[in-house]
DNA sequence: ATCTTACTGTTAATCTATAACATTCGCAAA
DNA sequence: TTTGCGAATGTTATAGATTAACAGTAAGAT
């Protein structure tokens, strides 16, 4: 499969989370593993049922726990527009604000980066005396592959 | 209960929601109605379970039609990193893209607009050649009044 | 009057996510 | 080595959110 979406792909990617997590103490353990190779082998958005599926785990917990893991970790985001969960394109980069195109045709998802809309949003934020703790942008259509 | 956070409220919103909904040829029936205005009379985010509470219902299919209609009539949004729903603050601006700062603390939400923010997020995605049919944006935070 | 479509009432099922608790594992201090 | 501790897992059951299905009613058009 190709990775003309993911800027350090798959290999590059379980390196990063190996890393990340010794850094913080954790372990990267093997159900932990396991989701995140089906996440990162995939460049679609799946739910945790599709994901307990494809890992052949039919015990909820194991599956959700690793989920909550990895996305506390930001290793992987969760998509709540459509109740699905990605491998993060830019782990190396902590913190940063989720921003996804999301094609409703193939369910691929792209995650993007748009600093100067971001910095807009913020300032509207600010300009209420409001104090952002998360911000998350969800753009659902039609990918360019599936327009045709 | 004062109204900072609505364009026009609770009676002119009831009025465009009737309006709106006679232009396409439905009915603005009770169970909408006592669903719309427990909504456009709260500046919270309520989720189904909030709202059957409030309205005395407990027959699920009742409350999440009249949300669905409602929704879908653009009376109301459904911000899905919550799973919770508000009544919109520019009915009369149709097809609106819809943007929202959520406070954790208290729960109320404003909805604003950041018309440029959106127009770069727009660019974003036609550089990628990809078609948006539906925008979320969503900022969890604390709000001023929470902030003391 | 009857036809059609929108809308409601009701029951039950399905889908999604978490609680609870016993057990095991990895690691470090005694 | 062994003891102790927190992290992680295994397992069962439950809770919570949303929809399917189908029968029945209401309202407007012809
Ligand atoms: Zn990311
Ligand atoms: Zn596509
Ligand atoms: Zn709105
Ligand atoms: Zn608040």
């Amino acid at each position: 499969m190709s990775c003309k979406h993911h800027h350090n792909c798959e290999k590059a990617a379980k390196l990063t989370a190996e890393q990340l997590c010794e850094t913080y103490g954790f372990r990267f353990t093997e159900s932990r593993k396991q989701v995140f190779e089906a996440l990162i082998s995939s460049h679609k958005a799946l739910t945790a049922k599709e994901l307990m599926v494809q890992i052949g785990n039919n015990q909820p917990p194991i599956t959700y726990r690793a989920l909550e893991f990895l996305t506390e970790a930001g290793l992987v985001h969760f998509i709540s527009s459509i109740n699905a969960y990605i491998a993060c394109a830019h782990a190396e980069d902590e913190g940063h604000i989720s921003q996804f195109l999301i094609c409703k045709e193939c369910h691929e998802v792209e995650e993007f980066q748009a600093p100067d809309a971001v910095c807009l949003l913020m300032q509207s934020a600010k300009n209420g005396n409001f104090q952002v703790s998360d911000t998350s942008i969800e753009m659902l259509g039609v990918c360019s592959e599936c327009q045709n």
